[in-house]
DNA sequence: CTAAAAATGGAATGTCCAATCCAAAACTGG
DNA sequence: CCAGTTTTGGATTGGACATTCCATTTTTAG
């Protein structure tokens, strides 16, 4: 006998899918925009072009959307992110992936910080199930980090353990998009992430 | 002729200096413990023995009391951290507050993240003053950083830029502070305190 | 084609909560 | 001690907002 752990509603029509989608992605950008709180199911319904009964019939309530909400945005965010962790095993995939997050803060005026890092600071002491889904989002990022940093060790280019620099990288971006949000300037970031450059840098072996 | 732009309730008898105190202190402990969202004005009245009629004469509406909490979380925080702050001019002093740091997570057993870090964090994309305060706090956190590693390179101590330094340091905290509320562990700010060590070890020249 | 299941429309409900108001009590300065 | 100011009590209000409900339409599967 399968345990049946999730209330999944059951069958999805294409049609149905679509229409959770769109839920989702509008609740993920106004939530990004306004945060959680910031964010009413009217403006959900609003941004979707949905009604009460669709909300309500793909979500058992907000917090069954916010939990979708943090999965959509670890899919975006991380899973989009992936293809450039894979080229984390050099110092140059390392710089392309900072240069990348620093132009997109540039680009989004440093507004809304982290995507997933909002989510958790958020929810994380009203709402266990989010804070430990966004914790599942972390580690996933942390292990595409680590990935790379890894194959540099055991290529025997790097000294440093690759598990601990990979939480302190995640932790350093973490923290430099949080002040770049707060003051509204990429130096923070920027700075912060050319410091981890460095950092990896002084455990490297010449090439 | 003086520009009055604080709306300040003009004379404070010591009995109103003291219930205000009441009122914003519990207030900050709240919203640490539950958000800012999950802090309703009841709830504070309820903490702080206190009646509407208290509430709104001390303060004009929810967002005054929480710009009243930004600065007083500035006050204990960042000013109750600036004796030890004024030791980070040895690597010794700054593994002392690393440690302390450290310690004081696990007192609180991972919960709560940073009190200035979460506050904006919520608050950065819908209260444009709130943002401005925690903006605030953070430049002094980073000068209280900063003018130990500073003495450190005025003394050739320190081959880094301390600018650059303490904001990284300050980032790094932040970030390490998020991942451990997070994870509820205090894990990831161990290693992220103490890559940050290492990183200023690399940059110090033998005493 | 048809019955069951899924999706949708949209009004209605009830709760929570920030903010207001009218007095009354306590305190201050002269 | 007295007039003015500050502080307090506590009921009330008005709106915002999550959620429910019932009817209707659309889709799926056999």
């Amino acid at each position: 006998m399968t345990t049946r752990t999730e209330p999944s509603p059951a069958k999805l029509t294409r049609k149905g899918e679509q229409t959770r989608q769109r839920i989702v992605s509008a609740a993920a950008q106004l939530m990004f925009d306004n945060g959680v709180a910031g964010t009413t199911m009217e403006d959900v319904k609003a941004a979707a072009q949905a009604s009460s009964s669709q909300l309500y019939h793909y979500f058992a309530d907000k917090q069954a959307l916010v939990l979708a909400v943090i999965a959509y945005q670890n899919e975006t965010v991380v899973g989009g992110q992936e293809p450039m962790l894979a080229r984390l095993d050099s110092i140059e995939g390392l710089r392309t992936w900072c240069d990348f997050l620093v132009q997109h803060q540039r680009t989004l005026e440093c507004r809304g910080g982290c995507p997933i890092g909002s989510l958790g600071g958020e929810l994380a002491e009203t709402d266990a199930k989010a804070r430990v889904a966004v914790s599942g989002a972390f580690l996933r990022w942390e292990s595409g980090i680590r990935g790379g940093l890894r194959a540099m060790h055991e290529r025997g280019e790097l000294t440093a353990d690759p598990e601990d620099l990979a939480l302190t990288i995640l932790a350093a971006l973490q923290g430099g998009l949080l002040l770049t949000q707060i003051h509204r300037d990429v130096h923070p970031l920027e700075v912060t992430l050319s410091a981890m450059i460095d950092h990896v840098v002084a455990h490297t072996v010449r090439a």
